[in-house]
DNA sequence: CTGTTAGCGCATTCAC
DNA sequence: GTGAATGCGCTAACAG
């Protein structure tokens, strides 16, 4: 039983309509020059009459050729990955391509099936930021020859072409910045040492706490990948007994935690403790304290890494390339330099309230 | 000249290697119960081993079935779509629909081709929420009859079922709760009018202005659609000679650059100005102060355009219905009494910074 | 320049 | 149960 649309009137329609033949119509509305300028007229106005809207999947079927690129990211939550979208939009908008977003949700599962569920739209090409290590994403595309660029969170070992951002580098001039303000007790937090990119983060720090000969002060805390687990990690580490007097969250989910996690503590920004967060966001310039920030180069990345893949979309198959940028430190108010009379004392007992909305105003010091 | 990837094998193929005819793999790969247990494992494991991949593309095409939502969306930089975007996925799934997302930047022109794209992908529904008023996206989908709901910038005289919230009453509870607070100069700022949404919250501002006797303070200003806009558009305000006491951003956007001018202009919130941010952000929380604001029904709303948008998948067509859900006043700290002696001085005249990264600390009072 | 023809990969009758 | 045949709407190669 043949449900199809009612409305949706076809290249047939069009074509009989304007008196010509299927092909001639096709043609015709293709823009093809081997067609009389008043044919195509004819054709243009009865496509217009009846409404004509190509359907694209026929169209692809047909000529087994596709103009969408197919986008799987992580979590749109993420600040960065927003911006990453729309670079890449804009760059494939202009090269005739259109962007198949694929939403994973930080969740492995979730992520194959949206890798499968592109594929299977036949998209002429795909940029993945996979999640939590990328085994199941190199399998599942390992056959298939659609034209791939990866980015974000992995290594130079995968088998294609990467953009990522030299975390380890950045990382280590943040670790650097905290530890030039007189900081000693850093502590890192990172959601979760599975991704490559947070650990190598993790590793500058830990390279740029050795290299400043503070490996017995450097201390890596993951916080899980919510920001409410960010936050019931953070205070924990807030209340520890040698309370660290500067926090590097290792991406923005983490930050968010991380900051609630001081607000509910009562402590002040920067005067008790310090706080620098890898990756950037929009907000964390507009507030007092503006949050010191590791920011990724997301235009250079986009364009990287369309690049990468227009070369291999025009047929193009040179070598593997491994792309690295350069993150800059913004350093703004929440990063300052360690009290002179440093706190050591543990956290005061606030109740710990897991909304975080209604934590009393009472427990935080006069602004 | 076929250019169709090499690899990837068809139904024919893995019929060929079951050695069953095409029919049989077809249905035994859908899982029909017509077609014996053995018979159907040698399909599978034929399909297994050849990595065989079903084209949506032709099967949607033979079928006139399709699986995918069309979600266009005006901004991806804002919160409130991207919650949305994450409640609608996840109802979408759970019914075994995806959603292809379609970003409009904003742009009635971009709109109007995503739209377009959409629809020439047939996929089974849609849903929409237009920018800059929507005339276009009313033409451009009279025609087809593809279910659709829209949302959020919308009113009741909208020919489909739309989902929205009640922008004029929270906005009066909005700046009923500023009056409260002993506020008399309360400016509204709002992206654009010509956004039916933004219209009814101005309206609703006005309206409990009349109400409370205050109708010679109010004061609407239109700040356009980018955080820079309303940052500039936020510093006139706030040097202006009678400067506000509270603001009262019309959304997201608005608030950022409305922070940002706050800040560059040295004052303190909440003690030289309040702040109330219609829609709210995770980031509003965690800072100190927290921005007050108005937190939409996210959850309910995308529940409410699923449940509207699969009456209609399942061929029910039921009377067109126009939803309104109430939003959320979530009080923090941005917003508090007005000060006993008001500041009527203007700013001090900081130079303008567009970048607004490199404000002089200096000139904020101390902490 | 134009019309005719042959499929793209698949789902779905309909005979057997 | 299974297989052969028939298009979905469209493009592209070919013949006129």
């Amino acid at each position: 039983m043949d449900d199809r649309k009612k409305g949706a009137s076809t290249l047939k329609d069009v074509a009989n309509a304007a008196g010509v033949s299927l092909g001639t119509a096709s043609k015709a509305l293709a823009g093809a020059t081997s067609v009389s300028e008043a044919r195509r007229r004819q054709v243009w106005e009865a496509a217009r009459k009846l409404g004509y809207r190509r359907n694209s999947l026929a169209a692809e079927l047909r000529s087994c050729r596709s103009t969408s690129i197919g986008f799987v990211v992580p979590d749109l939550t993420n600040s960065f990955f927003i911006e990453l979208v729309c670079a890449l939009e804009d760059h494939a908008l202009e090269c005739g391509y259109r962007l198949i977003l694929a939403h994973a949700q930080e969740d492995p599962e979730r992520e194959a099936e949206r890798i499968r569920f592109v594929l299977s739209r036949q998209v002429a090409g795909m940029i993945i930021i996979p999640c939590h290590g990328y085994a199941h994403a190199i399998s599942e595309l390992r056959e298939c020859n659609v034209p791939l660029v990866m980015a974000d969170r992995v290594d130079n070992s995968f088998p294609a072409n990467t953009v990522t951002t030299d975390s380890h580098r950045a990382a280590m001039d943040g670790t650097g910045h905290l530890i030039a303000l007189g900081h000693r007790r850093i502590t890192f937090i990172v959601n979760a040492l599975d991704l490559v990119n947070s650990r190598e983060r993790a590793q500058g720090y830990r390279e740029a706490m050795r290299q400043a000969g503070l490996e017995q002060h450097a201390k890596v805390v993951v916080c899980g990948m919510s920001d409410t687990e960010s936050h019931a990690t953070t205070l924990g580490v807030l209340s520890a007994r040698e309370r660290p007097t500067a926090l590097f969250t290792g991406a923005n989910v983490a930050t968010l935690g991380a900051l609630r996690a001081i607000r509910d503590a009562g402590l002040r920004l920067p005067e008790d403790i310090s706080l620098l967060s890898f990756d950037d966001a929009p907000w964390m310039s507009v507030l007092r304290p503006g949050i010191s920030s590791i920011r990724q180069p997301v235009e250079a990345i986009g364009r990287a890494i369309w690049n990468l893949l227009h070369q291999q979309l025009q047929g193009e198959h040179p070598e593997i390339v491994h792309l690295r940028m350069r993150a800059d430190l913004r350093v703004r108010e929440s990063t300052a330099a360690v009290p002179a009379v440093p706190a050591v004392t543990a956290v005061p007992a606030v109740p710990y309230d897991p909304c975080g909305e209604t934590s009393p105003a009472s427990t935080a010091p006069p602004l």
